[in-house]
This record gives C-alpha cells, structure tokens and sequence, in this order.
DNA sequence: CTCTCTTACTTTACACCATAAAGTTAAAAT
DNA sequence: ATTTTAACTTTATGGTGTAAAGTAAGAGAG
C-alpha cells in the first residue's frame, strides 16, 4: 500500500475521540454489557459478566451515572434491594461514537507497512 | 437479533485480554504510530503525530521499554541527539493481539446495538 | 572565549483514579 | 435476640497519566 499524505499530519494518531470515561476497560465492560440489554441489568448481572467486584461495579456506576452514560433505579425484588443499570440515550450514542473510533484504530492497525520517513540515514538496520 | 446462550455466562464482557500497557490512549496511539512505521520513528516526529507533549512521550516510552513493546535507538543527526523508537517484535506481536481483542469489542457492539460502521453510529432510536 | 538561546529530551511532583478492604443497611434464619 | 446473608457504599491506598521544571549540549552573539 502506498503511504498517503494523511499519515503524517499532526495528531494522526491521537485518537482525541477516545472518550475517557468509556475507555477504561472496567467501563467499556459495563457498557458494553449494557448495549445489549436494553431493559438494563441488574447490579448483579452486570458484577458477574463483567467479572468485577462490588466495590469496583458501585464506583464505576457512579462515574457512568454522574457523566449521564448510564441510568440507575432502584426497587425490591423478594424484599431485597435490587439496583437495576440502563444506558441513557445519550450514552447510548456516546458508546457507538467511541466504537466508530475504535473502528479506526482497528483499520489503522490493518495497515500494517512498511514505509520511510526522515532521517533514513541513522536508522539501524538490525531488529 | 436473538440473544444466544453466550450473552450470559460469567465474564462475557470481562474483556480481559485488553492489554493495560497498550490499552492506555497515548500509549495506544504511540504504538499504532509504529506499527505503521516499521523503520522507526523519531521522537519528534511521534511526539507531533501523537499530540503528545515532551514529557509525556517520554515516559510512555520508558514504560513500553520496559515492557519490551518499544526499543530506543540514541544517535546523533546534525549534531543534536535524536532518539528513534521501533516496535519489537514482541510489541507487534502483543499489539496485534491487542487489536484482535479491540475488533471483538467492535464486533459485541455492532451486534448488540444491531448497527454497524461509523456512518450508522448516530442513527437515531426509540428509548 | 563566555554567555545566552535553542533543541531535545528527562525527571519530578501532583492530582486523579482504579481497586480492594472495610463499613452499612436490612431482611432472613437460627 | 443475634447471627448470617445479600446488596450494595464508602474509605483508603497504591499506581499512573500529565504538566511543569530541570538537564545537557550544540549554536550563535558579542
């Protein structure tokens, strides 16, 4: 493939679109879990298919909670507390947002050839 | 879209092979910059290509030597000190591992969401 | 020659944050 | 009545991403 002009612009790879808040893995998780159930899930549903602990699921709710991402309810099922987690709207477009960013990375990284830049003169050759 | 029997064991969305060391955004972009340049890269130039600062590029680079993902070279172009960087072996292993991790998250959201590609992303949807 | 300026990084310090451990509340069981 | 279990929440700590300050050394001015 040939190298186009594109790949060296300033900031080609900064990827400022990856939103920081969704990109933490333990996040990525939970919205990612949440993506695909959207009557939502419940605190241990989502402790359990994203392999977190208590502690950890609660403060990240309360991240994803304060930034919008995600809408928690409260009620009792058999009389026990029972906290149910669903994507707002509005997270919902921030995820598919970050994963056509991801998409970029992923493409980028299909292109995986060679090509020189400047300074070709003191690159070492050996590996 | 039916819900298979995988939506629901344990860990589904773990996504526990998304290396930290790579995961990480600038580190990310610093590593997808090397990919594509297998004859290394100046500081300078990853630093631009980045957006990173001095500082910053330096210690991720620290880091990822560390971790072998990135090799330094130190030579000297119009007198000044230059520094290359390249990815070993090992990080262009680890990297493609990483993106094969990467195209499975974009893959549970083009499938979860039941849209595909950047240009759907934004559609809008019933809450 | 020496003093300042610029280049090319490195080191340090701080603020943030992910995580695990401890704490809380309330129902159920003994 | 008190212990246990469930379902979280809060606190504490260790790690780390980042900007600011520091270092070294060549180049140019006087």
């Amino acid at each position: 493939m040939k190298p186009s002009e594109s790949e060296k612009i300033a900031g080609r790879y900064a990827y400022d679109g990856l939103d920081r808040i969704i990109h933490e893995k333990a996040r990525l998780s939970i919205i990612a879990s949440l993506a695909g159930h959207s009557e939502g899930l419940l605190f241990n549903e989502l402790k359990e298919l994203c392999s977190l602990t208590d502690g950890n699921l609660s403060r990240h709710l309360a991240i994803l909670q304060e930034a919008d991402l995600v809408q928690m309810w409260k009620g009792t099922r058999n009389k026990r507390p029972q906290t149910l987690a669903r994507l707002t709207e509005h997270g919902r477009r921030r995820f598919l947002e970050y994963v056509s960013r991801l998409e970029r990375v992923v493409a980028d990284a299909s292109r995986l050839t060679g090509q020189s830049g400047a300074g070709a003169a003191l690159r070492p050759r050996t590996t």
